[in-house]
DNA sequence: CCGCCGGTACC
DNA sequence: GGTACCG
DNA sequence: GCGG
């Protein structure tokens, strides 16, 4: 994601994911602006790319780095010209500007330079950017004191800046005679206010509705009568748009689902955890092989929907699915207890080496207290200072230092910190009280406190930024990639096809972008149940004592899953292994036409422990063919030894940050923990800690609880791992 | 002032 | 060896 | 950016 959200990372009702741009951002913008100014008394603060090239970003899309207008100059002249204006009246501004500049030099220098077609010219676009591109009359005066672009994420003028670059019409209403694409980055609640609609399925058929990153989607093909082509990727705004999936191509509208179809999928999303409560069927509760596969996650029946909906409410699917998700983490507290007092001695532990200390009672670690029953992202009280926090986390995420890597590693910390606070923060004090949280952070969430903003997101909201993240999104694309393009000139997704400034694409990175909203979208819980279980029949045709378990979010519990994360072994008790099972499962999925593409395949498929990254999509349903547009997905293959499957199983589990802190306790005892295992007299190098002078013994990896007790970490089940 | 998880695949 | 990715 |  990624859009990400990845990192998300962001999180799961969203269904957005790190390229896409948080809402609310709020900042003020001069039209003319070569600053970029916040509320209150702050002084405005020059911005790395002057939004003063937006009118022309085909222009600024080749120029060099610009120079900066003196700051005095540019605010002077900014203040003159005030006049409140909306950010869809800005684009229209922005037209007429690059209506009159079009047969300019810059211009034909655009498109002899980076020959993209103008193709979004037929398309009239109603542009959705957030809540606060349509506040009411009375907020919007209240908010526009400072600038004459009201409240807007400066990443949402860069939007309808790119729409114009492209040809489009920017609709400032939503009139469905004439709109052919409505292009939001908000939750559907927004959208449809913003709509002046009720309903998602109010909006008529024939209108797609797109991501935002659409706007950037279009591809070449190779077209055997016409030559090259432009097509654009075609997309949805959120999972629980599935019964529009198709109204998101750009080619053809389908004919309208039936209500009772799309009251059936909603329904079918909001299935209970797997783990449920009390359940005995964790994977690995049953230590050592047996006929009855102790891995193998049970996928127990549908319990009854608890969720009523209202009938003629319009967001009930998107209301169901973040009141199950509320409610399946309240199921934790009570199973936590329970499961602590499991602690049997193992007598395999003791004869082996443990370190010389007995390992005491460390504790205070993320991964020792299970999830507590936490607050949905609803029902926070500080939860508009979390979303704020989160907002500038992920700013920083996108930048490519050291420094701002750790910066990131210590908000998320501070944001859980802060989500898992009862009360509401109200001072400096009770800020600084939280494990996590500094000096710096406190003040941070004072100023969201006091004044319901962070002037800090305004100036860290930069067009290289905003573009860094769109990036970013591409599978194989980090930060550091993701900044050399942008220093070589790319500005857009098409540029980066175009290869502006000689950038070249890796095999995966070509598979990213052609993929790229694909990629960046969840998929329903469902989806993932529905091609795990078609893949796993078929691992089991190849082998049947294989134990092939899904992982991951899914194993986590999740209504949505970013990826599907699959865990081969075999048991060796005959004598056989699960070796080469891996190449045999490929080909077979390749061949059903399951496995689409390869991302990365691992160095020695055969070997006991390999790892696969690839594209999916899920088998067909009665009446599909295989015309039949779907969704590729994200797929990972472990394999692992037999004895390792409980380190695997952890590491595979996750969360990440879950991980990361269990590693971290190992290691404060004298262990180290990967994913084959919890080893004792591990030597690392002084200089470099990544380089092992000694492997050390291995002494716990088969199954989950033996590990967690060695660590002295209470038995959690997988959906109380949740830490990020 | 320094550490902040550990590993594999890819280039 | 750096970069990106996975949890 | 936080904590030891």
């Amino acid at each position: 994601m990624s859009v990400a959200d990845p990192s998300h990372t962001i999180d799961e009702i969203s269904g957005f994911t790190d390229a896409s741009p948080r809402k609310s951002t709020t900042v003020h913008i001069n039209v003319d602006a070569r600053t970029i100014t916040t509320p209150g008394n702050a002084p405005p603060v020059a911005v790395k790319k002057p939004l003063a090239n937006l009118p022309r970003l085909k222009v600024a899309s080749l120029a060099k780095p610009q120079e900066k207008k003196p700051l005095a100059k540019a605010k002077s002249k900014g203040k003159k010209t005030r006049e409140l204006i909306t950010p869809v009246e800005y684009a229209k501004k922005l037209h007429a500007q690059y209506t009159a500049n079009a047969d300019t030099e810059d211009g034909v220098d655009n498109h002899k330079l980076t020959p993209r077609a103008q193709y979004l010219a037929d398309f009239k676009i109603f542009f959705v950017g957030g809540d606060s591109m349509y506040a009411s009359e009375a907020t919007r005066n209240k908010m526009s004191i400072v600038g004459p672009l009201l409240s807007c994420s400066l990443v949402h003028v860069v939007i309808l800046a790119q729409i114009y670059q492209r040809g489009g019409t920017v609709c400032s209403t939503f009139d469905p005679a004439e709109v052919t694409h409505i292009v939001t980055d908000a939750d559907a609640r927004v959208t449809l206010r913003a709509l002046g609609l009720k309903r998602l399925s109010d909006i008529p058929e024939h209108i797609p509705t797109v991501k935002w990153s659409w706007v950037n989607s279009a591809k070449w093909v190779q077209d055997k009568d016409q030559g090259r082509r432009i097509e654009m990727g075609w997309t949805v705004l959120h999972a629980a748009f599935a019964s529009r999936l198709d109204a998101g191509s750009t080619i053809l509208p389908k004919k309208a689902d039936s209500k009772g179809k799309e009251k059936e999928r909603a329904d079918s999303d909001v299935q209970l955890l797997d783990a449920a409560p009390g359940g005995s069927a964790s994977p690995s509760h049953a230590p050592g092989p047996s006929s009855t596969s102790p891995l193998r996650p049970r996928h127990s029946d549908r319990t009854d929907d608890p969720l009523s909906r209202s009938a003629d409410d319009p967001l009930a699917e998107f209301e169901a699915l973040a009141r199950a998700e509320r409610d399946a983490e309240k199921l934790d507290l009570g199973i936590a207890e329970d499961k602590v007092s499991v602690n049997a001695p193992a007598p395999q532990i003791a004869k082996l080496g443990e370190p010389s200390s007995r390992p005491r009672r460390l504790r205070g670690f993320l991964c020792d207290d299970p999830k507590k029953s936490q607050m949905s992202s609803q029902e926070c009280v500080n939860q508009d200072v979390v979303d704020k926090l989160t907002e500038l986390m992920e700013l920083h995420r996108a930048k490519q230092s050291d420094e701002d890597r750790w910066r990131v590693f210590s908000y998320t910390k501070a944001i859980r910190a802060l989500r898992n606070q009862p009360h509401r923060i109200t001072s400096l004090e009770q800020a600084r009280k939280l494990h996590g949280v500094g000096d710096k952070t406190a003040n941070k969430i004072m100023e969201i406190v006091q004044t319901g903003q962070l002037r800090r997101i305004g100036y860290e909201t930069t067009e290289d930024i905003a573009i860094v993240k769109v990036f970013t999104g591409i599978y194989g694309v980090g930060a550091r990639t993701a900044h050399q393009w942008y220093a070589a000139g790319c500005r857009t997704l098409a540029d980066i096809t175009a290869g502006v400034g000689g950038v070249k694409l890796s095999d995966a990175q070509v598979i990213g972008m052609q993929f790229y909203e694909d990629i960046n979208t969840r998929m329903p819980r469902e989806e993932a149940k529905e091609i795990y279980e078609a893949i796993e029949k078929i691992a089991l045709l190849i082998d049947a004592k294989l134990y092939v378990n899904i992982m991951g979010s899914y194993r986590r519990g999740k209504l949505t899953c970013g990826d599907i994360d699959i865990l081969i072994t075999r048991p060796t008790d005959d004598g056989l292994s699960h070796s080469g099972v891996l190449t045999k499962l490929l080909t077979s999925l390749h061949s059903s036409g399951i496995l689409t593409e390869d991302l990365s395949i691992p160095s020695d498929p055969d070997a006991l422990d390999a790892v696969y990254h690839g594209l999916c999509v899920r088998p067909l349903r009665d009446g599909e063919t295989s015309h039949t547009k779907r969704i590729r997905r994200r797929i990972d293959f472990l394999t692992v030894p037999w004895e390792s499957r409980g380190a695997a199983l952890i590491y595979y589990t996750g969360d990440d940050i879950f991980n990361r802190s269990l590693r971290l306790k190992a290691n404060k005892m004298g262990f180290s923990l990967n994913q084959k295992g919890l080893y004792a007299g591990v030597v690392r190098s002084p200089e470099d800690r990544t380089v092992k002078l000694s492997p050390g013994n291995i002494i716990a990896s088969a199954t989950e609880e033996e590990i967690f007790r060695i660590l002295g970490v209470p038995w959690q089940e997988p959906h109380e791992r949740v830490r990020g």
